[in-house]
RNA sequence: GGAGAGGUGGCUGAGUGGUUGAAAGCGCUCCCCUGCUAAGGGAGUAUGUGGUAAUCCUGCAUCGAGGGUUCGAAUCCCUCCCUCUCCGCCA
């Protein structure tokens, strides 16, 4: 949510803003519903404050007569204030849904573009692998060995699910478990989360109002699958006031995610790249104002770390306006490798949110005058299933086996390559 | 799931229809005093949102959430959520 003194003040500047996104702001609309609730509000509440005065005047009146005029008066105050309550809370409502429908504004720095097309490659790293054989993609990989398996996870479920087996399913283990444990060695506090969450914590991040198809919901009870770790994690300070000496305050989750992915059928159909449910190691800041460019560097390199160490090639992108997600401020996708695909795909995406979430979620940071809104910052670190599926493809070998990067060979029990022919 | 008891400010805790946004204590901040320390005295100390561009000033709201009764609700009624105790069930 933005700020409504911004919208008030300085409209013509968010509608440059947010029409780089190619979201068209309506200041007429906006300035509409303000003043709406601009003249009920004043109006209400100067009746509540008669209302008020009646009352304690009807209680201090001795007067029988008196007393009984004043009584009258309350009550017809009483019924008018009734009605116009009625009308305020529509306008506020109405005015509300037009906030919450408003994405976040950019940062300077991004640059402009349409769509994905226009993301700036910043830097590429690692060797891309020359591989002299023909290659197999991460689903022949898996199927090897029946390690990655499609057609069990369509009759226990449906498709874009998969199951998992053997050193597959030990493999994404140890990814998990190396990403929680690298991470905590940073700083990162490790934290355990529900996997289903309410209503209001997805407002808070911003997966709703808008974004419902997105997500899963559990009939009957007012209930979602977390699409990302972000909504219980961000949301665990919801409504809360921070002292600004514990901050910043850096978390660590593995949750498993759930996406509905509406809109996307026909796309990566093919192996595990997109799926309804997938594992992920989340990174989560809550940050000073001023800190949140530097703490978004940061959290960057830590979820870029994770990428060097398995010596995964990648590219660091920053994503265009167009590109950028409704809550974000500014973006850096970190892509990885796919030699299957010959291209770099998404494996984590690091945002500064900026105080969009923050103020939907109303965590402040306690101050000696005013409370101020906190920063809130979140990238993956990384996608699991994405993570195993780089691995298995850049470390083929002509003979069908993969080499297992040197970090996981501990939590691989000792493993150094999978061979994977039956 | 059944029976009972509760949810009040940073914390503890009073308050069962009318200057109670809320006593008291603790904590915290500032000041005074005491040559240090300890103790003492005084003042202050919620959040949100309006009227304002803003200090000041001031209105309104908030005692788990949402409704209702009433001129007036922390206090009465209803629904929901949560916590605790006992029983049942379960990993």
């Amino acid at each position: 949510m933005l700020d409504i003194n911004l919208l008030r003040n300085n409209s013509k500047e968010i509608q440059i803003n947010l029409q780089k996104r190619g979201f068209d702001f309506d200041v007429n609309t906006f300035e509409k519903l303000d003043l709406k609730r601009k003249k009920l509000q004043v109006d209400t509440e100067s009746l509540q404050e008669k209302s008020n005065i009646l009352a304690k005047e009807v209680a201090q009146e001795k007067n029988k007569s008196t007393k009984d005029q004043k009584l009258k008066d309350a009550k017809k105050v009483s019924t008018d204030l009734k009605e116009i309550k009625i009308k305020l809370d529509t306008a506020l409502e109405d005015l509300n849904t037009f906030l919450l429908g408003l994405p976040n504004l950019l940062s300077e720095d991004v640059p402009e573009g349409k769509s994905e097309e226009n993301n700036k490659i910043i830097y590429e790293k690692g060797i891309i692998p020359d591989f002299s054989f023909k290659i197999k993609d991460h689903q022949e990989i898996g199927e090897l060995s029946n390690g990655i398996n499609f057609e069990e996870s369509v009759t226990i479920a449906k498709s874009r699910f998969v199951v998992l087996r053997k050193e597959m399913a030990k493999l994404h283990r140890a990814l998990s478990q190396y990403m929680l444990d690298t991470h905590v060695k940073n700083g990162y506090e490790e934290i355990y989360v529900p996997y289903l969450v309410n209503k209001k914590s997805l407002e808070g991040t911003g997966q709703l109002p808008k974004f419902e198809e997105d997500l899963f919901k559990v009939s009957d009870e007012e209930m979602y699958l977390i699409p990302t770790a972000e909504v219980p994690v961000s949301n665990i300070y919801r409504n809360k006031i921070l002292n600004s000496e514990e901050l910043p305050i850096s978390y660590v989750a593995h949750t498993p995610c759930f996406r509905s992915e509406a809109g996307s059928y026909g796309k990566d159909t093919k192996g595990i790249i997109r799926q309804h449910q997938f594992d992920k190691v989340e990174l989560v800041k809550f940050v000073h104002p001023e800190d949140s460019e530097a703490e978004l560097e940061k959290l960057t390199k830590d979820a870029e770390g994770i990428l060097n160490n398995l010596n995964l090639p990648y590219r660091k992108i920053i994503l265009c306006s167009g590109d950028t997600g409704f809550a974000s401020s500014k973006t850096f996708d970190l892509e990885v490798w796919f030699p299957s695909q010959k291209t770099y795909r998404e494996i984590s995406s690091c945002s500064n949110f900026r105080d969009f979430q923050s103020r939907r979620m109303k965590i402040r940071i306690k101050q000696s005058k005013e409370n101020i809104l906190c920063h809130t910052i979140n990238g993956s670190g990384l996608a699991i299933g994405r993570t195993l599926a780089a691995i298995l493809e850049n470390n083929q070998t002509e003979q069908g086996s993969v080499i297992i990067p040197d970090v996981l060979v501990d939590y691989m029990g000792g493993t150094k390559e999978l061979n994977l022919s039956r």
